[in-house]
DNA sequence: GATTATCATGTAAGCGGTAACATTCATAAC
DNA sequence: GTTATGAATGTTACCGCTTACATGATAATC
């Protein structure tokens, strides 16, 4: 508690002994004689010394550094595998430091400079189910990073992408979603948010079509409505639905992008006099901490994201490798209701 | 595009000048030949080539990075005020990276280390409305901090911390929002959330008490219940009240700590049976995305905590100083009616 | 007792930059 | 023509560590 910055010299000068002694019992070397240890240790709990991870960095090796980028922290679905990598991170004495979702934009600015020149021992970026996130200028700049660190992708990525990624199926997921619906006796599921395009096998609207197949259920285009992840979205894709149909022809059931859609589809459902889950089941994706706290409570699927940025962390620091799938387990509460 | 890491050497070996020319065109110094600064720029482009923001934090003055402590991104609130700095720093070429709360626990490892040994120009503090932060051991690792690095206080800042601050005034703040509910009718309005102690005067509970002070109201213990930021807490917390009052004496309003715990006063009002707002108004603090899609939509404080984020980054790198206050305002939204 | 293996410790060369100071050379002043 | 002046550029000593290698002192080997 004595004095600030502090330099290995002083220490060494203080215990009476070179700083490659000082360095020894500072990296816990055994070949130390344990007087000698003990003369240094006094020493730097004297000054409360703390070495500079900053000097240790440029030496090569390991910075203790890591970056993540992510869409937006607003979104509790990036909160949690934040929240995940963050823990895992510290517990390995690394830092982990947010970089914007700009930073990939090759416009801006060099592709990755701020991440470059950090020399990050890696990066976790989280990509959106968007064409945005996979349209050639963004995998451009993911390559360009690879290049100078290694990268850990979250979401729905392609298979054809050459990265370390733990990968939601989202396919797979929705398609599992409107066999539970079924099994309540649902037979018109709609499903909000999500963007049309063919670059992603995982797309949830492919599982949904699998799913309504197999169940020889019709796909009615007009129950699928694509849009992001917020709750305008949900508001705004439901509200469509709804007004453009009689209610005999309103679906009984709706699949959201996410919970925070799903609050949006909330509010188109009561705003057309309907009652959760009576009237309407809602599904959401994500299981935010305010779910269960929805009434109804909302029934939605646990996507397992704090492990997912932990083992995200693993996978950078090499403990773990290849493509992995996230795991996914359906929460059931109160917005979904057998179909009358 | 060519290759990675190269060094400042490579550079002024392939530009045929040396390092220190390098290094006047990479900080921008005009006193460099423009022939010389092109050639130099060109061998830079050629080998895309970025100068190690380690090796710079090194020679001195500053390391370009920030660290921000908060008690957890799931929280909205916290999440908000991270996207502000987040923002703010990365325009100014910082890193921000965030930290646990146990960087703070005077137990663990010895305080602050991580944040220490990083060597970072300034650290935001975010300290919850919870004597567990204003406890002595705490502030002790606050002070220990304070002698490496600039440190700024976010929150509920009792004014004798000698801390350049962003501090939140809820005393004031909730003093407005009861005069806000009795200005609709209310007469028995309760407050949910919050933790008892006498540490610091600007909690909710005093503005609570002027608040009833002032509109000649009594001060009824049992509308008054402690808890903390949760929707868990909320509903326990309103629950406790309605269960232990006859109906008549169910207060018509609740304050809650923010807009999480009102979530779940939402949810203990409706397996009371009570319809909202018509008989009880809800009203919270934060100010969350979500907050417009509640039904009813609530009504709530916005924080600007965005805002705030942004302004702790500038406190931390002397563009600001002292102590401000947080500015906050009502949003009306539909959870708060007039009191039958 | 001379040789060698072993352990504890010291010396010094980087790591990739910055910055103070030195040097060079062309132009202006005398 | 000589010297003062200053812009452009180069040299070099750090910054605070790690680490390969050198050194010295003991202990082990025969």
């Amino acid at each position: 508690m004595l004095n600030e910055k502090a330099t290995i010299y002083d220490i060494a000068s203080d215990a009476g002994v070179s700083i490659a002694t000082v360095s020894r019992v500072l990296r816990g070397e055994t070949n130390v004689s344990a007087a000698t240890r003990e003369k240094v240790q006094r020493a730097i709990d004297r000054r409360n010394y703390r070495p500079s991870v900053i000097a240790r960095g440029l030496t090569g090796k390991t910075t203790h550094s890591l970056g993540i980028i992510l869409p937006k922290l607003l979104n509790p679905h990036y909160a949690m595998i934040f929240t995940g990598a963050q823990e895992e991170a510290s517990a390995r004495g690394f830092a982990l430091s947010l970089f914007p979702r700009s930073s990939l934009d090759t416009d801006a600015y060099n592709p990755a400079t701020m991440l470059a020149e950090r020399r990050l021992d890696g990066v976790i970026v989280c990509v959106e189910y968007l064409p945005a996130d996979h349209d050639h200028k963004v995998l451009a700049a993911l390559e360009e990073l690879k290049r100078f660190m290694p990268v850990v992708l979250i979401g729905c990525v392609p298979p054809w992408y050459d990265f370390p990624a733990i990968c939601n199926n989202n396919a797979a997921m929705t398609k599992e979603i409107v066999s539970y619906l079924v099994s309540l006796g649902h037979e018109r599921i709609a499903l909000v948010g999500g963007i049309e395009g063919d670059t992603d096998p995982f797309r949830r609207d492919i599982g949904y079509m699998e799913g309504l197949r197999e169940a020889r259920l019709p796909f009615t285009d007009s129950y699928r409505v694509w849009g992001g992840g917020t709750p305008e979205s949900g508001l705004a894709g439901l509200n469509g639905i709804l007004n453009n149909l009689k209610p005999s022809f309103w679906p009984t059931a709706v699949i959201a992008l996410n919970d925070l859609v799903a609050m949006g589809c909330y509010s188109a459902a009561v705003s057309h006099g309907l009652t959760l889950p009576r009237d309407l089941s809602v599904i959401g994706c994500d299981n935010m901490v305010a779910a269960p706290y929805l009434s109804p409570p909302l029934t939605t699927v646990d996507l397992h994201q704090r492990e997912t940025g932990a083992r995200a962390v693993k996978m950078l620091l090499g403990e773990e490798s290849g493509r992995v799938d996230a795991p996914w387990d359906l929460i059931e509460r109160g917005s979904c209701a057998a179909c009358r």
